[in-house]
DNA sequence: CATATTATCCTCGTGTCACGAGGATAAGGG
DNA sequence: CCCTTATCCTCGTGACACGAGGATAATATG
């Protein structure tokens, strides 16, 4: 019944149940008229609705006290799924999401090559095999990497070691919607929304691992700017302005928080795994050696002062912090606090943004990945999109 | 008819269309069809209903060429209107808008005491006086003020010599809704909506005074953060550690862009009147005074370079610059432009956000204003409770 | 001046949606 | 076995967006 918006507008109170489903693993009935207010008829059509479009299923929920047994809801068996990705240097992770952002059926696979045409190659057979494997239910393919991304590609990698390379060939030929996002920040996103930083209305994500990524996340949508790489927060110009990022720039906050920091402090060539070396130098610290202490409170301090000016200037309500950022904060916490404190504006200080450790761990960007996906999935477009495709 | 979903979807297509009103100031009903895809059966019906709830009224249109003359929709005359207030050091301003953004009646007060005190009680008089005049009519006070901004309330000002201040008892005792904004961030939304950032999904605009302001705007709306201090810029530690900021913390950029910056690299003492300082050493400069030239480079350089962090952070579609920013960037175009492409990254030297001089003039902040005041007014929610209050 | 052309508007009937009221249903509790 | 409690379902209502097709009002043309 037309292009216009009353074929979308159908769908609004669908998307509303399903965004519901995603923080709600196994709702009733009753649930989603309580917290969504709906009439309890509305939830019989809309569920009914849900239940004839295959998106939902319904089955009978465990009896608890008194009153008449209500059902539970999950993902249709035969409903939409979403392959999120991950991809890192040594390895490529996957898993399937449904749509209640649950992950299953999950992959690692080690690179033998890591060059992107192998990459490619592979995920674009681990997509083939997928589509075969669940006929028309795969409807998105969701990618994390740790790379810079614009316009829906990525720019360059000093991670992956990859220069620009486009990664949508993955679906080229399926009706597959691809969608592409920087990983640090999508581990941002995860934890805005079931991790350290859930239930804030903005949150900030700092993940250290080689320079530092991650952003702003307002009410669980990232801040992605213009072109896709509105999280490149480790290219403020917070450091030494005569240090030369690889980025191009100068004095970028990059070079003063990971492992290449750590080298400059400690006075060595900069290594080439920069984690690890980041790693063996904390765990000299550890045992008490004072060089290695030294390097890294200058670190920490370093990564205290510029989380202080983020909060200063886009006051989240929660900070996270990921990868290498949590052992180095550990390493020496009433350094960064001290800092951080002393770094905040004075209104600030009575009530500082908690700054958390991440909870989805090394899990986040894939996560993220998934959580963006089904977005994409279950906005009112794409549910109508669905609806005609299974009645066509 | 109930409070959940419907009461407030009927109303969607109708803030769709005053939504439209705003950025078209006289549209025909034809407009509406092409640019919203409705049918024009939907546009009568629509049109109709806004003109019953008073919201809109017609008038014939001029007629241009062949066809049927349409009509021009406006403001309907006894529909809801929105005061917006810019509150500086010396002055006030307000004027009211309707639906269509368009500011009229405005006026300028000029403080016979700074206190907040007289300020608020000039402002409260204005309110009762306009609420008097147009009886039921006004239905929202918007603020603008030269001030942090925290859960509603002015934190501190500089500018204006406040402390904590809470503005809201200009609607005391009314059914208005009252909304605070920083003025350098509502000028960022104005220049976003209206003015030299338009039509960009990512805008960052920059407003030098005393210390710099403004912010990140995506698609039209601030990033306000947790408590609405969001658009802090200048409390980035961009700048030398050593010096202490008022603020609190240490390295501010707010200390390297405006006056007190000049004054320093002159060796002179913090002027009291930190702006029209700065407006004589440009004066200076621009006559050849090479200490004063050499003053306004060292800031205009530290403008740029921030100017680019922040560009490679968040990835906006272009910059706005106001205030101060304007004459300083203008003194020394090419060192602004050498220096802010040598700190972007590379991948945006290719094609760098354009860097435009601000199109509201002084007049940002209040346009600013009224268009997020005008936001409230037109949510569904809101529709759907002026409906109400016109009919019970 | 009459007719054709063009653009816009309106009316009617249809399909869909959310909802309230009130009855039906299914467990546990006494 | 009936009552209580909680949930679900059916029916009728009001509202919305839309397509089809006719009506309308200007200009253009002869």
């Amino acid at each position: 019944m037309s292009a216009g918006i009353a074929r979308t507008v159908r769908w609004r109170a669908a998307a509303e149940v399903l965004g519901y489903l995603r923080h709600h693993p196994r709702p009733t009935r009753a649930d989603l008229v309580r917290d969504l207010h709906l009439s309890s008829s509305s939830a019989t059509e809309i569920t009914g609705r849900l239940r004839r479009a295959r998106l939902l299923s319904e089955e009978p929920a465990p009896t608890s006290g008194r009153g008449r047994p209500t059902t539970l809801l999950r993902p249709h068996p035969d409903g939409p799924l979403l392959l999120a990705i991950e991809v890192r240097h040594e390895q490529s992770r996957w898993a399937l999401a449904g749509l209640d952002g649950q992950l299953h059926d999950m992959h690692t696979h080690q690179h033998s090559s890591p060059d992107p045409e192998h990459v490619l190659a592979t995920l674009t057979d681990t997509v083939r095999q997928l589509r075969h494997r669940h006929s028309g239910r795969l409807r998105a393919a969701s990618l994390a990497a740790a790379a810079t991304v614009r316009n829906g590609q990525l720019v360059q990698s000093a991670t992956l070691g990859w220069g620009p390379v486009d990664m949508s060939p993955i679906t080229a030929g399926t009706d597959l919607s691809f969608i592409v996002g920087n990983d640090a920040t999508l581990a941002g996103v995860a934890e805005a929304r079931t991790g350290a930083t859930a239930n804030t209305r903005t949150a900030l994500h700092l993940l250290v691992d080689v320079g530092i990524g991650g952003g702003l996340i307002a009410d669980g949508r990232p801040w992605t700017g213009a072109t896709g790489a509105g999280g490149e927060i480790g290219h403020l110009p917070l450091g030494d302005f005569t240090l030369h990022c690889p980025c191009g720039a100068t004095g970028c906050w990059d070079l003063e928080v990971d492992g290449r920091a750590l080298a400059r402090h400690l006075r060595q060539d900069s290594p080439t795994d920069i984690r690890g070396y980041a790693y063996r130098v904390l765990a000299h610290a550890a045992s008490g050696d004072t060089d290695a202490v030294a390097a890294v409170h200058r670190v920490v301090t370093a990564l205290a002062r510029g989380t202080a000016g983020l909060v200063n200037t886009h006051d989240p309500t929660a900070v996270s912090l990921g990868g290498l950022a949590v052992p180095l904060r550990s390493a020496a916490p009433h350094l960064f606090e001290t800092v951080y404190r002393n770094g905040l504006m004075t209104f600030h200080r009575q009530q500082p943004p908690p700054v958390l450790d991440a909870a989805h761990g090394d899990l986040g960007a894939l996560h993220g990945a998934a959580a963006i996906g089904l977005d994409h999935l279950t906005t009112e477009t794409a549910l109508a999109d669905w609806h005609d495709s299974r009645t066509a």
